[in-house]
DNA sequence: CAGAATCCTGGCCGATACTG
DNA sequence: CAGTATCGGCCAGGATTCTG
């Protein structure tokens, strides 16, 4: 594999694509809730990361004039068939978390 | 989401575990194999990464005593759960990569 | 063949300050 | 509120060399 698809391989692989993705699924959200439940995410990434998934067509931005202005993200149609995947990726992670802890301590045992 | 499932989830989000997953789909590989298969990899990197997969219990190393050396990698039974999804979003990448491509077209025109 | 060990650097990313 | 801009440290990771 390599090529275009391999770059956007890698930026699915980005570490804070899944989370950000995932935060959306459950519907349009505003950038302060988003930094606030994807976890350890710092202002200039999660920026930097809904930028890119904007660009990418998988995040639509909607600005709301106000004052404040009042900005929401969404996924786009595309993104939506993403998610699944994110999805289940994450439910992977929380669902075998314990047999891969078991697994590094045989591994640390063997040592 | 937060604890150690997060810090699992950011492994598997690391760029090259999805594409070393990948390349043991079709069986066991050897060292030199999967070096020549994941495109791009250093023998850092891939070392790295095929250690770090082998302590969460994801992937198997044997080594057949000979002269030279052989070593064969292989997907665990709990690697082979994870292995469809990754599947999926490397699937995901090569099927949607014209609509990512014209949504940044469309995405730079705009500026 | 399959690594281990070392050195070194680009750029990722956090922290901080500022703004419409 | 929702960013932008800038600076600097730190380390991921490439290149190189060496070995069982």
């Amino acid at each position: 594999m390599s090529g275009p698809s391999r770059q956007l391989l890698d930026r699915l692989s980005d570490k804070w694509v899944n989370l950000t993705l995932n935060a959306l699924a459950d519907g349009p959200r505003r950038y302060t809730d988003l930094a606030k439940s994807v976890t350890g995410v710092s202002q200039k990434m999660l920026t930097q990361t809904l930028r890119t998934l904007e660009r990418d067509g998988l995040v639509s931005r909607r600005v709301t004039a106000a004052v404040p202005v009042r900005v929401d993200y969404d996924l786009t149609p595309l993104g939506w068939t993403l998610m699944p995947l994110m999805y289940a990726v994450k439910e992977w992670a929380e669902v075998h978390i314990g047999e891969v802890e078991a697994a590094r301590a045989a591994y640390d045992a063997a040592l």
